[in-house]
DNA sequence: TATTAATTGCACTTCTGTTGCATTGCTTAT
DNA sequence: ATAAGCAATGCAACAGAAGTGCAATTAATA
């Protein structure tokens, strides 16, 4: 039993060939990933099936979802401080303009906001838009 | 002249009958709206022209564009205060998880980020989701 | 091994956003 | 005042992503 499959079955996940091959993908990736992303990746494999795996990672609580502003869904592997589910203390997120990618900046927080009266925050979505750090290094 | 169409032709935009209409539906409203609300409130206009009405609205910059992170667009006026375009010193907005609306907390900027080596941030997009101030009352 | 449940593949549907083009309506210069 | 020209609108259709129903296959368990 591998690493992987040992993560896919303490979560609850049963462990197939395909669901290992995409958690394989996603963790090798240090970007969030879109659907189509994954599909171009597995071109052999249905796009239902990779939509349904992605699914049940997010369900099961080991991938979160990304909204970054693309108009475009993207999904990341939830990493040590992630917290996504457990607390409100969300991470953010960081899309560059340059080469379209989407990051977990899973270390910084969402500052505390101060609401008008009678608001209540439950959650809490923040994504900054720029120039990551590969791309200005040119 | 009134207000409305004042407020239209200062912006380069053409007061037309049904961009008034729809200036006055927004500006009536006092959550962030999606084109199918607008097309709920106008069914005898084509959707099309009230997509472009907005889009209008938002190139001469009296409307901004929201992602709430509901999947669906929405759009607001800008009111004083707003400076979508201005800078970089974006208000938030808050999505009510209870009914479901979204509304421009003008008065509230985004906080500072600080950002790791390497990133620069050029925009910013925070939306805080719970309940609203009307439906906490209950 | 037989039974049962979970997973995958295929075909569609829906929803939102968007564009092309013909037509209508408004502006302006003659 | 009228014709020419441009902007606005209506109609039709497309594109992309998200999501669902069902049959077929695969894996787990008794």
């Amino acid at each position: 039993m591998t690493e992987i499959e040992r993560k896919l079955d303490s979560n609850g996940i049963r462990p197939t060939a395909m669901r290992i091959l995409i958690y394989k993908y996603m963790a090798e990736k240090n970007n969030a990933l879109a659907l189509t992303d994954v599909e171009q990746a597995f071109q052999k494999a249905e796009r239902t099936t990779l939509y349904r795996t992605i699914k049940t990672f997010e369900e099961k609580g080991i991938v979160h979802q990304i909204d970054d502003g693309t108009g475009v869904l993207k999904y990341a592997l939830c990493e040590p401080g992630c917290n996504c589910e457990i607390d409100r203390d969300l991470h953010l997120h960081f899309h560059c303009n340059s080469c379209d990618k989407t990051i977990c900046l899973t270390q910084h927080k969402i500052p505390h906001i101060n609401l008008p009266e009678g608001f209540m925050a439950e959650d809490a979505n923040l994504v900054v838009k720029g120039i990551c750090d590969s791309c200005s290094a040119y």
